[in-house]
DNA sequence: CTGTTAGCGCATTCAT
DNA sequence: ATGAATGCGCTAACAG
C-alpha cells in the first residue's frame, strides 16, 4: 500500500490537518511539530496524492492536447510550444494522437471532458458537426490550432493567413514570369492545408488573369514525400508542361523533385517549385526549397498562453491570433525558360 | 457547477447506487428505472468524473513519458509509439519534455509520482544519482528507453546494440578501404549516442589495427546539422585529412556534408560520410546518406507494450528488450581515391 | 496553534 | 432490485 497522510500522522503523533497544514504552508504550525512531520515524511517517503487534492480543489492542472499525427515536424513544434507554457504555468500536458481519425478525436475529446481536463487544444485537419457540438458545450476553455472555429464564439484560435500565404508565394511565381502554375495540393477536408492554400493559388491566378487549368492540379489526401511524387507525376502526364508548380507542404514539394530528378527535368531550370512550411528539409535538399517559412512552436506558445489565461480567469472567451508567415525564397525558383 | 451524479439521481428520482449500477452495469437494474435514469443523464449531459473514480479504485489509467525534445524526429517516432499502444491498451499519455536537464526531469519523475502514474517511461540522455534513487524507489512500473538501466532489477529497458551499430558501420568503411577514419560524436554524458558509438568506433579502428588520432574525433554537445557542421569544420583543421568520417547521427551528417560542399570537398569522391538514425533526411539530401537505420516508433511500441505487461500483472520487472538496427548503404560513402 | 469533522464525486458494501 | 451508509486521500471550516 501507497503512504498516506494518516500513516504521517501517526508516525508524528499528530492529526492529519496538522500534516496537512505544513506541507501546504496554509496556517502556522510550530517549530517543534513541524520539524517531527517533516522527519516523518522523510522517513515514510511521503508524496501528498494530487488525485485527491484535484478532486477538493476541482482543479487537475492538466491540459489536454490533440493531434493528428506527431511525425510531422509541424505537429511536433505545436507540442514543444504548448508543453514549453504549460510548463512554466504549472500545468502538466495529456497527449492524444488522433491519427486524423474523426471518431478518435471525438471519443479523446470525452476522455478530456470526464478526466476534467482544464483546457483543450486541438490541432487538427478534419471538423464535423460533432466537433463543433463538442466546442460549444465545453466546460472548459478550449483553444484550436490550425483552422478558423466558424461561428463559436467561446474559443480561440491560433491561425495563420494560409490563403494569403498561397497567394503570395504563387503571385511570386507570376512575377518571375510563369503563366503556366500547377499545384499539388491537400485533401479537400482539410480545411487549412488543403482548401485555403488552394483559394490562395487560385486568388493569384484570377489576379494575373491565368485561367486556371484542371491538368495541373493534382488532389493529395496525405502530405508526405510519396503524394508529391505522385501528384508531380499526374501533372506531368498532361499534354502540354506547366512551368512552376506551388506544392501545399515541403514534404510535397521535394517528392514532387525527386520525380523531377528522376525524369531529367531540371529544377529549377525547366520548372520552379515552391514548398509551404519551410521545414528542415527544405534548408537541406538540393537545390534548397523557395518556400513559405511560419513558425509552428510561437503557435503553440500563442494557443497554450491563450488558454492559460482563460484558466486563470476562469472564463472562455474567443480571442484569434494570427501569426505571421514570410516567404523564403531559395534555389527551386527561377524565372520560366522559355 | 459541473453536473454529478446527485443532479442524476435527483431528476430520475432514485439514489445515486442506482445510477452508479447502470452507468457501470456493476448489477442488474429494473428496466423502467434503467430508461429513467438513462434519460436524466442525457438531458443533464452528465460525465462521470474520472478523478473520483481514480480516488476510489487506485487506478489512473495515466502513463507519464518523459523526453528530452520532441523535434528530433527519434524522440516523436517514439512518441507516436508509446501513444498508439497506451491507446488501444485504455491509457492516455501524460507527456513531459525535459530539455535535457537533469533538474527538470527529476521534478518531473516526482511530479508523475504524486499525480498517480501508473507507469513510467523515461527517454532521456542524462542519467544521475538521483535518477537511479528515483527509479528505485518508484511504486509504478518503468522502462527506460535508449539506455541500459545499470544495476536496475525492477526497470524494463527497450535499447539497440549502439556499439555493435557503430562497430558495423566503421568495419563498413575500412571494408571499403579507408584507414584514415574520423568520427563527429555526441558528448560525454550521452551514454548511448555518445559514448557507446564512440566505442564502437574505436572497436573497429582496434580491430583492423589503426591506431586512433585525437584530431580526427569532434566531440560535440548536441545534435543537431551545426553540431555538424562545426564538428567537420574542427576534424577538417587537421594537418593529415581522414577519407571518411562517422557521425553520431543524420543531422550531423548533414551538417558536415554541408561544410564540405562549402570547402568544395566532394561526397564520397573526397571524402565518405556515414550517419546514424536513418530519419527521413538520409534519403532526401544529396547524396543519399549511407546510415545505420533503426526504428523508434517500434522502440516505443515494444517500450509501451513491456509498460503495460507490468501493469496488468500489477507488479515491477526487470526485461530487457534489444531492437534491430541495419546498415543502410546509399550513395555518401566509397572507397577512398588514392 | 492544534484536533475533529465534513465533504470533493463516486463505487461499493450492507441492509432492506 | 433498490437505498442508505461508508470511505478513497486530502483540505478547509469549525471548535477548542
Amino acid at each position: 500500500m501507497s503512504v498516506t497522510i494518516r500513516d504521517v500522522a501517526k508516525r508524528a503523533g499528530v492529526s492529519i490537518a496538522t500534516v496537512s497544514r505544513v506541507l501546504n504552508q496554509s496556517k502556522p504550525v510550530s517549530e517543534s511539530l513541524r520539524k517531527k512531520i517533516m522527519k516523518a515524511v522523510e522517513e515514510t517517503g511521503y508524496r501528498p496524492n494530487a488525485v485527491a487534492r484535484s478532486l477538493i480543489h476541482k482543479r487537475t492542472g492538466l491540459v489536454g492536447v490533440i493531434i493528428p499525427e506527431i511525425y510531422n515536424p509541424y505537429f511536433s513544434g505545436l507540442v514543444q510550444g504548448i508543453e514549453s507554457i504549460a510548463q512554466q504555468s504549472g500545468y502538466s500536458v495529456m497527449l492524444a494522437v488522433s491519427g486524423k481519425s474523426v471518431e478518435q478525436e471525438l471519443e479523446m475529446l470525452q476522455i478530456f471532458q470526464t478526466r476534467q481536463m482544464e483546457g483543450v487544444i486541438l490541432a487538427s485537419s478534419r471538423w464535423s458537426r460533432e466537433h463543433r457540438r463538442w466546442f460549444t458545450q465545453a466546460p472548459m476553455p478550449c483553444v484550436i490550432i490550425g483552422r478558423p472555429a466558424g461561428s463559436l464564439s467561446s474559443v480561440c484560435t491560433a491561425i495563420i493567413d494560409n490563403r494569403k500565404a498561397a497567394y503570395e508565394a504563387v503571385r511570386y511565381l507570376i512575377q518571375l514570369g510563369h503563366r503556366r502554375i500547377g499545384m499539388i495540393r491537400g485533401p479537400k477536408w482539410d480545411r487549412a492545408s488543403g482548401e485555403e492554400r488552394y483559394a490562395g493559388y487560385r486568388d493569384a491566378l484570377r489576379e494575373a488573369d491565368i485561367p486556371p487549368r484542371r491538368q495541373w492540379v493534382a488532389v493529395r489526401e496525405e502530405f508526405q514525400v510519396i503524394d508529391g511524387y505522385q501528384g508531380m507525376k499526374q501533372i506531368a502526364a498532361a499534354k502540354e508542361k506547366p512551368t512552376a508548380v506551388f506544392c501545399a507542404c515541403d514534404r510535397i514539394a521535394v517528392g514532387a523533385m525527386q520525380y523531377l530528378e528522376e525524369q531529367g527535368v531540371s529544377v529549377p531550370g525547366d520548372l520552379s517549385i515552391v514548398g509551404f512550411d519551410d521545414e528542415e528539409l527544405a534548408r537541406i535538399v538540393t537545390p534548397s526549397l523557395t518556400t513559405v517559412r511560419h513558425q509552428p512552436f510561437e503557435m503553440g506558445v500563442q494557443a497554450a498562453t491563450m488558454l492559460t489565461e482563460q484558466m486563470l480567469n476562469q472564463q472562455k472567451m474567443g480571442k484569434e491570433a494570427v501569426l505571421p508567415h514570410q516567404l523564403v525564397v531559395r534555389n527551386s525558383t527561377a524565372p520560366p525558360s522559355e
